[in-house]
DNA sequence: CAGTCGCTTGGTAATTTGGCCAAATAGAAT
DNA sequence: ATTCTATTTGGCCAAATTACCAAGCGACTG
């Protein structure tokens, strides 16, 4: 693998890395249904402030989310929608895993 | 966050994490092509055997890949092409990236 | 059936991640 | 100005990740 190559592979994976938490995946839900301020997210979530915050920092570097202060609180909302789509093909993937663990108890 | 909600998002974000490194995301685009072998992969990376097993193994059980035995080789080949249409998606969040960036130097 | 080949697994060390607490910051309100 | 309030940052520690080497395993080959 050449190092442009490798450097777009790079660049790509820290999308999928910054999506590839519980916590962070939750909080693009939320944002999916429209803008929501850390300490909304804070307690949906259920953690500590600065848990949450580090989490939509590590979106917010990532490209994912941006965020805009409005009198105390700081608001973050999707900054690329088609996120969402990606949800589609992983919950096809999800289901092909279910199936063929249903299949494999079948079989035995 | 409930606990099943929760499962949910940690289901799905295991996906996301699997394809959160360039090896792997790299595999997944050479397994694009066609099936390959550990050997080809091996040599294509140019890495470790071990180190390559182990990635494949880590897209395996997020169930993005399934392997074959076949004599000697084991062939991998993606499981869910539409793993694919993810990077749709992905480009555009890394070309608004760069967007803001330029913005950024011009404003300077 | 002994040797080889392709791959996986175990061990280990270096690095990164994730969580909370405590401290720092920035802005609003009194 | 001082005091709140919302958020970020730094410190710390436990746990997870990644890479390589070495050892193991299963399946062809001579």
């Amino acid at each position: 693998m050449d190092s442009l190559r490798y450097a777009r592979c790079e660049a790509r994976s820290r999308i999928f890395k910054a999506l590839g938490h519980p916590t962070r995946l939750f909080m693009v839900e939320e944002l999916a249904k429209g803008e929501r301020c850390v300490c909304e997210l804070t307690a949906l979530v259920g953690a500590d402030t600065s848990t949450v915050s580090k989490h939509l920092s590590v979106l917010r570097v990532a490209g994912i989310v941006q965020d805009e202060k409005r009198g105390l609180q700081v608001y973050y909302r999707l900054r690329i929608p088609c996120v969402l789509s990606l949800f589609g093909c992983i919950e096809t993937v999800l289901e092909t895993n279910a199936k063929d663990q249903m299949a494999l108890l079948h079989q035995a």
